[in-house]
Formats: structure tokens, C-alpha cells, sequence
RNA sequence: GGUCCGGUAGCUCAGCUGGAUAGAGCAUCAGCCUUCUAAGCUGAGGGUCAUUGGUUCGAAUCCAAUCCGGAUCACCA
């Protein structure tokens, strides 16, 4: 068994690919007496119609040596066979790959050693990283693109977690600015006293309802100016109702009271309709920031940039950075006034969150319409020199856009996020109950499982694609809940739970199973499982929460064939039966794992 | 116009640090429940990987040009 290099195989990041790598490259040195890498050759998991479970590609290798890839392929396996490595079963080689098979002995005992519960998880490696996600408006409801930002947010920093960062989740609240005193300008005017109380409405959609007022209002204002003879521009600044929400703007600013009344009321409600979403979608942050609080962050910094050149003043008393030389643009950080810009708080917060996290690694998960602000604010916290600032990292994501193109609130074409849960907890239910594979459960149980598999099909559907690039959400074909699904992969692991169940098996019953030999299903379910840690590193790496997505529905597949082929409990030896117990665990582990890490519960039955 | 992103099966998406005959799911069609949960399994059909050229042993993947779609370039946030 010379392949044990340490008690906790997998602990030491030591995965089969890379004994693969050092056995090959040690090989390559022998023969050749160069200093060869892994990084000279490839390795891939070898399709299903060849023999074997790992190939080398031998083309890149063959400049070097300047052999033939029959002849190098010769070679290689012959020392390879030299090193005796007990790992290896057998060698083949065709048209310029070495496909190599490995004992079925190997997975076995990665299977006797693996650690189910924990498996996949690396340790810490002590370092802090800060996830920025959710960031609402207090002035609408939340909609479906809010729910990809915040599966996103959540998502990778469990992965970062499961990485080994410490990681803080934080959320900036937009809770002040124009756009709210908008709505709190139509309250004022078409609400006559109303509360989401009084109307029987949650908060948040609430207050919406009367930014939709206002715009709706706003705009026959516009109108009326406008055949009055005025410019578009000219109407759009004069229309009285945007008068009033900048003066609400200015009053805000300076303090007055009954707008700060009006202010907290609103958005109270609005928080307490957030309250309800946030819970059921399992939401949650370490630190709130509220953009109330934060907005005069930033002016301090403008000034040491001054003094430190990275910022100039016009003639105006405005204060720009220069960005042409590295291919932007010139940036405003200061107004003319005094008053601050977006991008000034957001380096203020930058700094202040550095300050008070000490993050090694600084997320924003915003979406990718604002590419151009990001850039920007890091350039110009690297030009500042605020710790880490180089460590700023935008994780963009793409718009949800309906067939149609994009939302548009004001077109009444957003997908609420309230209406689109409600509806996939609807459909869980509909499917269960015309299933009635649960009809012993208690009305607790019964909401608790519809909310779980409703939820699962939501999250999934989001996070299963790339983050980068945009998706179509097509109202009209409610999200599946079969095939490359969240119930699909919860199903297969309540019917694993099921058979272990049914055998009383835990966690304790676990044995070394003393079987030498195993099924091509039985294998396949322990070559992708092996490859659960790197999935995960990967996952981190990229930021990208549909790595794990896919890879647990592939297990999942996978085990599904094996389950159809051949059963656990009826094993046709008791030696069998335990492999297969403890396959099916260390499975089901790995596939609830991979559904926390993207935030997804799994059930035990359904 | 400048910058950036995208274009893969009817639909939604993988594959993109170059490697074997381009993969899933949905939809369509044909099979599988007296056997551990059929939200499952097996199989079939379906492709000019936007177009053209280049790089090389090899290109969906890299480079260039073109076409199409989108984002962004505010003293808005």
C-alpha cells in the first residue's frame, strides 16, 4: 500500500490526480534526466466508451523528447511500471494518450477513510474575506435579479468557508437618496393616512407602491409641460413633484425633523417586509452598513488624496482623478459643493471595512452593469494605497432577463421575488401531493417540505449557471423540478436516506469493508467522489457557485444508475452490502454538502 | 464613437488555462414499477460551436477581421 503517504489521505490535498502527476513526472526525470512539471503534461478523466479512469496526453510532451508518441508511450509506461506504485493496475496506450486504470483497491480504501461528514471541507488557512451582497433599495420590493445577488452572496461565502476562510458576510442598505425620498413624497401626497397595516400589504411592497406612484405621476406632469411648450429636460426638471422630492432631498440632509419621521417610518416598513423575505430565502449578514451612515465616508480620504496628488481640484472646486493613463476615463470623486458621489463613500467604506475586518480578500457581488464603477473604485483604492486594495474583487453577475428583454419596473415586467417563491412552494406542493409518497406528515412537516423543495428548485435554478453571464427566466415555463434540478438531486438523497434508514445505519456503523472488487457503477460513484475537495477548491478559485451545482447533479446521476442496477439491501453478499451502505452514505454526505454550500436544504423524505 | 461582455441542439445551459467521436436538462419518440421512493432509469432522433481567415501534430477553446445582441462611458446611485 505505498501510496498512504499520511493517515488523512485526502487532509493533505493529496488527491489521485496528483499522485498521478508525481508518479508521471518522476517517470519522465528517470528516463529523460530533465527536471519535468506538472505543468508540462495534462491529465483527464477518461470518457466512458475507453478503459481506465485517468489518461495522460503525451502531444506536448513529444517536442521535448523528441519522440513519437508510440515511443514515448513505451517508455513511460515502462517506468512507470518500474516504480512498482501498487496504485496502478494497468497501462494502455492509444493514439498518443496513456490511459491508465487504478486499482480497484484504491477506492475502496479511500472509501474505508473518508471522513463523510466533513468531507470536502479544507482547513483553515487563515486568512479573513469579506462577501458584500444583497445591497437593497428601501424603496421597492425585491425582485428576481435581487434573489440571484443574494443565492450568489450567500453561496460563495459558504464555499469560501468551506475553503478555509474566515469569512464575513456584509450588505450595504441603500436607504437614502432620491430615489427614497420619491416615494415618501407620493406617500405624503396620494396615502391619506394609509399604513401597510391599514391595507393589509408587507412593507416593502408597499412603500413600492408609491414609487410607482410617484413615476406614474411624475411623468403625466411631464406630459402636461411638455404640450405646454416646455423641452422634455426642461419638463423633466420643472415637473413639481421632482421638485418637491429634491427639496425632501436637501431637508433630509440638513436634519429636519418631520422628514426624518417620515424617513424612519417608511423605511421601517420596508425593513420589516425584508424581515419576512430575507428569512425565508436564509438571507443573513454579519454587518449591516447603511448608506445613511456611510454616505459622508470618503471626504477625509479625498483630502489625503489631494495631498498625495492621486486627486486634483479644478477650477470649480470639484475634485477628479485622472484615470486616462491606464484606458478609463477622468472620474469625479467630490462635487463642486463638496457634497459626495457614490464612488466617494464607496471608498470610504472600502477603507472602513478594511479597518474594522482586516479582510485579506474584499467581494462585492454586484451585478455587471456596474463593471465600470468597480474598476474604477479599486484603481483608485490601489492609487490610495488602502490596504488589500488590490484584493477588491467584483464578483459581477449577469442580468435575469425575461424572454421579452429586461425587466423593467415600470413596464410591470419584474418578476417579484414574494410571487416567485410563493409559486415554487405552490408547485412543491402540487407535485407532492399528487405524488403522496408523504401522507403521514404533519402540516408543520408537510409546509417545512414544500418551502425546502420550492426553495431548492429556486436557489438551484439560479446558481446553476455561470454567474458572468446573463440569463433567460421565462415566466411562462415554471421551473422544473426534474432533471438538472434542486428536487432532483433532494430526491436522491431522501431515497438514499431511506435505505440507510431501513438498515439502521449511521455514521458509527461504519466498518472497513473488506470487498476487493467492484461494479463499473459502484466505481464511478467513488472516482467522482474523490473529486469532491478539488470541486470545492475550484468553486472558491473562480467564485462560482455552479461548479458545485453541477458536479452534485453528476453524483447524483451517477448514483441513481447504481441504485437502478444493483441493490443495497439486498447486496449479494453481506461484504457488498456494507460497501454499498457506505457508499450510499459517503453519496448522500456529498450531496448534501454540496446543496449547503449552495444554500439549499436537503429532506429527509419526500 | 471608446471600453467591456456574449453568440454552442427547437428551448435553457455545460464545455473555453488548446487534446480521443462537442455534452447535460427540458421538449419529442420508444422501452422499464410483484424488487431499497418512477421527482427515477435505459435508449433514439436532434449541431455549419455566428461568419471568414490565421497560429499547430490538433481549435468550440488562442489570435485577427466581420456580422448580430447586450452593458457601460453622469457634478445619478
Amino acid at each position: 500500500m505505498g501510496w498512504h503517504k499520511c493517515t488523512y489521505y485526502y487532509f493533505c490535498g493529496m488527491y489521485i490526480v496528483q499522485h498521478i502527476q508525481d508518479a508521471v513526472v518522476k517517470a519522465l526525470n528517470e528516463t529523460f534526466g530533465q527536471s519535468f512539471t506538472a505543468a508540462d503534461f495534462q491529465i483527464n478523466q477518461i470518457k466512458q466508451e475507453f478503459k481506465g479512469d485517468y489518461s495522460v496526453v503525451l502531444f506536448p510532451l513529444l517536442k521535448r523528447t523528441g519522440l513519437s508518441p508510440q515511443a514515448l508511450g513505451d517508455k513511460l509506461i515502462a517506468a512507470l511500471q518500474q516504480q512498482g506504485d501498487s496504485l496502478f493496475k494497468s497501462f494502455e496506450l492509444i493514439k498518443g494518450f496513456l490511459n491508465i486504470e487504478i486499482n480497484d483497491a484504491f477506492w475502496i480504501d479511500f472509501l474505508n477513510r473518508t471522513p463523510a461528514a466533513t468531507f470536502g471541507q479544507h482547513p483553515s488557512n487563515g486568512r479573513r474575506a469579506m462577501v458584500e451582497y444583497s445591497s437593497p433599495n428601501t424603496n421597492k420590493p425585491l425582485h428576481l435579479g435581487h434573489l440571484r445577488n443574494n443565492f450568489l452572496g450567500w453561496s460563495i461565502a459558504a464555499i469560501l468557508r468551506a475553503n478555509g476562510y474566515e469569512v464575513f458576510k456584509s450588505c450595504i442598505i441603500n436607504d437614502r437618496g432620491i430615489h427614497i425620498c420619491k416615494s415618501m413624497i407620493a406617500w405624503k401626497h396620494f396615502a391619506q393616512g394609509a399604513t401597510p397595516h391599514s391595507t393589509q400589504t408587507k412593507g416593502d411592497h408597499f412603500v413600492g407602491m408609491y414609487y410607482v406612484k410617484f413615476n406614474d405621476v411624475y411623468k403625466a406632469q411631464v406630459k402636461e409641460l411638455m404640450q405646454a411648450g416646455l423641452t422634455e429636460k426642461e419638463a423633466e426638471q420643472q415637473a413639481p413633484l421632482m421638485k418637491e422630492a429634491q427639496q425632501m432631498l436637501i431637508d433630509w440632509e440638513a436634519g429636519k425633523p418631520e422628514v426624518m419621521e417620515l424617513w424612519k417610518r417608511m423605511n421601517g416598513w420596508v425593513y420589516e417586509g425584508f424581515d419576512v423575505t430575507y428569512k425565508k430565502i436564509g438571507s443573513d449578514f454579519d454587518r449591516q452598513y447603511h448608506e445613511s451612515e456611510t454616505y459622508l465616508l470618503g471626504k477625509e480620504i479625498v483630502q489625503m488624496g489631494l495631498e498625495k496628488g492621486v486627486f486634483y481640484r479644478k477650477e470649480d472646486s470639484s475634485v477628479w482623478i485622472d484615470l486616462t493613463p491606464d484606458g478609463l476615463d477622468e472620474k469625479l470623486v467630490l462635487r463642486k459643493d463638496g457634497t459626495s458621489v457614490y464612488i466617494t463613500q464607496d471608498i470610504g467604506l472600502a477603507l472602513q471595512k478594511y479597518e474594522q475586518y482586516k479582510v485579506d480578500e474584499n467581494i462585492y457581488v454586484i451585478g455587471d452593469e456596474q463593471n465600470y464603477h468597480m474598476k474604477v473604485l479599486k484603481l483608485i483604492c490601489e492609487k490610495l494605497d488602502i490596504p488589500n486594495a488590490k484584493h477588491i474583487h467584483h464578483l459581477s453577475y449577469g442580468m435575469v432577463e425575461l424572454p421579452t428583454g429586461r425587466m423593467k419596473s415600470r413596464e410591470g415586467t419584474v418578476v417579484d421575488a414574494d410571487d416567485i417563491i410563493d409559486e415554487m412552494i405552490q408547485t412543491a406542493k402540487m407535485h407532492t401531493e399528487s405524488l403522496g409518497k408523504v401522507s403521514d406528515f404533519s402540516a408543520d412537516e408537510l409546509s417545512t417540505l414544500y418551502e425546502t423543495l420550492g426553495l431548492g428548485a429556486m436557489k438551484f435554478y439560479l446558481l446553476r449557471v455561470d454567474p458572468k453571464k446573463k440569463m433567460i427566466f421565462n415566466p411562462q415555463e415554471s421551473i422544473d423540478f426534474h432533471g438538472f434540478t434542486g428536487p432532483f438531486i433532494q430526491y436522491s438523497y431522501a431515497r438514499i436516506q431511506s435505505i440507510l434508514r431501513k438498515a439502521s445505519w449511521d455514521e458509527h456503523s461504519k466498518t472497513n469493508v473488506n470487498e476487493q472488487t467492484l461494479f463499473a457503477a459502484e466505481k464511478d460513484i467513488l472516482v467522482h467522489a474523490e473529486q469532491f475537495p478539488a470541486v470545492i477548491a475550484q468553486a472558491g478559485k473562480e467564485l462560482n457557485p455552479s461548479v458545485i451545482a453541477t458536479y452534485a447533479f453528476n453524483l447524483a446521476k451517477l448514483y441513481n444508475t447504481f441504485y437502478t442496477e444493483h441493490s443495497v439491501l439486498q447486496a449479494e453478499s453481506e461484504v457488498k452490502k456494507w460497501l454499498r451502505l457506505a457508499l450510499s452514505h459517503l453519496s448522500a454526505r456529498i450531496l448534501a454538502t454540496s446543496m449547503e454550500l449552495l444554500g439549499i436544504r436537503v429532506p429527509e423524505r419526500m
